[in-house]
DNA sequence: TTTAAAAACTAATAAGCGTTAGTTTTGCAG
DNA sequence: CTGCAAAACTAACGCTTATTAGTTTTTAAA
């Protein structure tokens, strides 16, 4: 059978990292089998292990690969010198892009990191409180500057995540609003609520 | 071994089922054995086929106690003569006590009905179209009401869905924060916003 | 054109899966 | 105590799983 195609720059573990992420995704990964991948990737099974070293390895590039990117980003965040209010807008609108052009690996971190291996998966539990704990520390500074009304910021955060988290659905109904209203009404509505 | 012991007033199956979903909760369904499964019931894997058809009926009958609750609940809001503002807020409070009194199941409903079969998958996918078709509405009788905001409808239900459906990070934190104080505080939050 | 490494292949392994068949035990009604 | 149905058991089936071993093909540099 052919080669693995690689795009320009990619390594073969690349390509097939991707192909896992989009199978995980649609069949969980506990329910895709090596077969399914390297029919996808256009291979037989045993030639995927010449590139990675196990099932789960995929899972573990995944979910790093997009815990990596959020702590980056919230660095970044943390470190500039915006008003909170903008701060927390900005870290909305990059969860809705991210969800909008890596959707399918956000995907399989949200949901299947539960089969991470020890010690992957206490390292991955640890990325996200910490990512939850900047947070909830945004929330509470902003709140002592008044910025932010008086609102619980465990609470805050957990809906902040839930909404942008729960863009999947957004996902499979792209028709029905582009990302770019999307962002806005979000933003606007977690910010400033429902009610007149 | 001993016999299934069954509550009172309850079927073998029910106990069956109800080890099920927790079952599938911390393993996921396609990575839990039905021996996992017989293991926790108390009695040998073959055993549980004289109470239920398949392993997939398992999940069917999860998936939909939950589904129906949750229609018979909309359908009952629907015809009541509340506000606007009050519908959705009891609506939300309703998914919060279900969260707290039923996690499992809401949770396996919710991460696990990709792996029902047909037709039950359709169904399934058919009751939660609808759930959500009837907050739509509830939302843009809200705005031409004048008492929402004119927030786009479709968003705003995404966002409170996600935000109650996010209450699975709250269950695993419980001592934080107790039921009662979140119910305000996430109702509060998402009717009137963050920003002061 | 030769050579060596990379990467594909086929075949096979041991383990685990859902489920069935056939048999034995249990518990209650007569 | 007897008999019968419910519900447990053991053994086994055919299939799928991730992965390994060993071999052949492909690729590219010398």
């Amino acid at each position: 059978m052919a080669k693995i195609k690689t795009e320009n720059n990619g390594t073969k573990k690349a390509v097939i990292v991707q192909h896992a992420a989009m199978l995980f995704k649609s069949k969980s990964y506990s329910a895709s089998s090596m077969r399914d991948l390297a029919e996808r990737v256009g291979v037989e099974a045993p030639s995927l292990y010449n590139h990675i070293g196990s099932k789960s390895e995929l899972l573990q590039a995944i979910c790093f690969k997009v815990g990596n990117t959020f702590i980056e980003q919230i660095e970044q965040i943390t470190n500039s010198q915006y008003s909170i209010v903008h701060k927390i807008e900005t870290i909305i609108r990059f969860h809705i892009s991210m969800m909008a052009e890596n959707f399918d690996e956000i995907y399989v971190a949200n949901h299947e990191w539960k089969h991470l291996k020890e010690p992957y998966l206490s390292d991955f539990l640890n990325i996200r409180r910490n990512y939850e704990k900047s947070l909830v520390q945004l929330i509470t500074t902003g709140i002592e500057n008044k910025e932010l009304q008086p609102i619980n910021p465990y609470v805050a955060v957990l809906t902040i995540l839930s909404a942008v988290r729960g863009l999947e659905f957004w996902q499979r109904n792209k028709k029905n609003i582009s990302k770019q209203e999307l962002e806005n009404h979000m933003v606007n509505l977690l910010l400033n609520g429902i009610v007149k």
